[in-house]
DNA sequence: GTCAATACTGACTGAACAGTCAGTCAACAT
DNA sequence: ATGTTGACTGACTGTTCAGTCAGTATTGAC
């Protein structure tokens, strides 16, 4: 993941990844059949308990807001700058070039995420919370801050450091209307 | 451009350059130093007569959610969905290996775009068009769906085409309130 | 202790490719 | 006609690196 996020697919030596794995270059085709699949198999395996995780969302006390804001808080402390925001910046970079990669991450997670998303959205719809009703044709929109926050800790932090966590807040205020005390 | 988007920065082949250019590859190295100043040269000839045409704002009649509004329109047209979109997204990808184009990107674009907006919001709260005060903090929320719908026609269109043009509508409702006749 | 089975190694191979440079040629000057 | 310039060419070179495989080490059964 490392030489993956440091230095992209094509610029990444299999001799670099088998020295800090400890391990001969023989050793990862044991392992795995050619540099394709191990970077496929290491967005699997890094994604998808991400995934898992997220979607087990808390019982449904509380107000749709509360809701989202856990899922926002849950996001941004295993997500938002962390490898595995890099590791997003990196599927986002590669996508077009790995065809299976892109296809398994909309299947898994962004069909996924918009689903859920597009669902607490109607809830909040139905409760009062939300405003705007065409907020659920587009859940990107609820979500969009967050990505952003992912891309700019991965390219821009060092010339502005984004205090994300203000940033989903201020954007939660926008949707459902008035401001919290937290 | 087609083949640095096609390929990433590693994996572009010069001869193919030179052969798609009608030219053979030793008339590269007569313009350019090396295949790393060639792409941070792509960069700034693609960006940079964009950042121009999107700053140059309609002068200010009317209301600030129309001069908005002309900024998305303009964005809508001249790079989602388009090769400069393209572009967009692999900067992102090769930002974080090319500390001179991911400089240059946040100083010509990314800074002056954050600042336009929190010049926007700013008046548009003065103006009583605003509600949320906390935005002018955040500009990256009023620009975050656009770039999410860069990211998405780059990757995830032939899964779920997404119409961004009604998508910033929608997000723009959010933020000014009640809808406009279009 | 011996033997097989399995896991690992790393020098090697062949292909790909960035960058070079001696040579060609068209355009123009004298 | 002859000479000069400089833009352009593309075969060549040296390097890098994914993938291979003959050989070595480890494990565990008896």
């Amino acid at each position: 993941m490392e030489e993956f996020i440091a230095r992209g697919f094509a610029a990444t030596r299999l001799d670099d990844i088998a020295k800090r794995a400890g391990v001969a270059k023989g050793t990862i085709y044991l392992h795995f059949k050619d540099k394709e699949s191990m970077f496929e198999e290491l967005v699997r395996i890094v994604i998808v308990p991400v995934v898992t995780k997220l979607t087990a969302l808390p019982p449904p006390t509380g107000s749709v807001r509360e809701l989202v804001e856990a899922f926002a808080g849950n996001f941004l402390k295993e997500v938002i700058g962390t490898r595995r925001g890099d590791l997003v910046r990196l599927i986002v970079a590669e996508g077009p070039r790995f065809p299976a990669v892109a296809d398994f991450y909309y299947r898994e997670v962004v069909s996924r995420g918009i689903a859920a998303m597009r669902a607490l959205i109607e809830l909040g719809i139905a409760r009062g919370e939300i405003r705007e009703k065409d907020l659920a044709r587009y859940p990107q929109i609820l979500v969009a801050p967050a990505m952003i926050a992912v891309i700019w800790q991965s390219l821009f932090a060092r010339h502005a450091p984004l205090d994300a966590q203000e940033m989903l807040r201020v954007h939660l205020d926008l949707i459902f209307g008035e401001r919290r005390t937290t």
